[in-house]
DNA sequence: AGTTGCATCTCGAGC
DNA sequence: GCTCGAGGTGCAACT
């Protein structure tokens, strides 16, 4: 049974042997923890970097996962990514957070000069998000109503694949044309034409059918810039947007 | 002047008045404030999201961010980006927490059914981030060394904007062609090639000379598909990898 | 404020 | 495990 106690543990001001027994209880049972201090930072992987002196708040989650977090921006300054393995020691006086993990080989290493407070939660949490107006939505509203597209207009397949990738909806027009549509939940720039010319392309190639591919973006608006590349590249834009519920 | 017990408050189980007023003080005073404990997750702006109850840690920092992370992955589960509005009240007996912003207009309510944990840090930090092993360490290795384009290989430009955008380096070869590196610093997929392609397609379109220009590839590796692509544009790829240090 | 492209992007799905 | 593309991407630099 647990009891508030159990579920949370909590440090003011620690020693560096206090804050390192809690942190090492809490790795073990599966907590979540936190510690906020003075510390430096030092990682190395698939990049490098150090950071100096400063006060962050460290978050170790018991699936691997590590933080660390300025007070400022929404990203960790460093983090590790799930499946690491954390551990904690105490040297030269400091208490020193590690988090480590393999393919690729990467470390983070947090030393504290001093630690504010170290606490370790155990989390129970069931519940998935529940998220709207994603591009699968989008998706699903021209499913449902396929002249949003154009009048006519056929959806055969989706995801369909190319020798370039999975094309978004696959269908063809009143005339009987093939039909390569890419969506794309928010307005957008070069690269969401460049990513349908590539699809069109591998298709044409496919059906040795160029003449009759049409290639059309569909989005809630365009840059400039993309709207003189989809006119360059023959391609077509359609304003949608994912629906508002 | 500033004790630790002022730089860090904390409660244990608090009474959702007890936890408001501490947010309520940290978010006047600039600290950086985390909460644990049961809730549910609202959230309306460029998207909808709900979350049912469970156990989380939320995290409101100066500058506006605010950070929802449950036991698991590297991203917060919710959020809001820097430079929003927090606020905290008790409604029905329950904390809630909001943080909002306009441009775009988006919305982030915490309502806490029970709180386990309260707390504000002083965060003091002056220290920058150095980071090494970025795309911008792989052009300064090339810059240094052009050869390890390919022998008598010279730089003329980095950031050289397009019709459709800057490329990397424009250079040109031993042969005086005219040549086009768009850099990554990791293995690269499909799109990698769209993007040196479009590079390409410009730069021929304004130099009114498609023969004489040459497009390279510079990365560590690519995929297959990737390859495919890069011989189906008549593209180039050299394997070179950030330095170490 | 809008655009563009990088990122130790992360994350999930497919293979 | 790798590949590929979405993301409420975030973020900085530049216009």
């Amino acid at each position: 049974m647990t009891t508030p106690d159990d579920a949370t543990r909590t440090l003011a001001d620690p020693t560096p042997d206090a804050a390192a027994d809690l942190v090492e209880r809490g790795i073990e049972t599966g907590a979540l923890v936190t510690l906020f201090g003075r510390c430096r930072v030092d990682y190395d992987g698939r990049a490098t970097s150090t950071l100096g002196s400063g006060d962050r708040h460290v978050m170790l989650k018991p699936d691997g996962a590590a933080l660390v977090h300025t007070d400022e921006g929404q990203q960790p300054v460093n983090w590790q990514p799930p499946g690491c393995e954390h551990s904690v020691r105490v040297a030269e006086g400091d208490l020193v957070v590690e988090s480590e993990r393999s393919t690729p080989e990467e470390e983070l290493v947090v030393t504290f000069e001093s630690v504010a407070h170290a606490a370790a939660f155990d989390v129970t949490d069931a519940s998935d998000l529940s998220l709207s107006g994603t591009e699968a939505d989008l998706r699903e509203r021209i499913l449902d109503d396929p002249d949003l597209v154009e009048p006519s207009f056929t959806p055969l397949a989706t995801e369909r694949t190319t020798p370039a990738g999975a094309v978004d909806i696959y269908g063809e027009d009143d005339d009987g044309r093939t039909v390569v549509v890419e969506l794309k939940r928010r307005r957008v720039g070069p690269d969401a034409v460049g990513q349908l010319d590539r699809y069109v392309d591998a298709l044409a190639r496919d059906l040795h059918d160029d003449a009759e591919l049409r290639g059309i973006l569909v989005a809630p608006s365009v840059t400039d810039r993309a709207r003189e590349l989809l006119a360059q590249k023959g391609l077509e834009f359609v304003s949608l947007s994912p629906p508002e519920a």
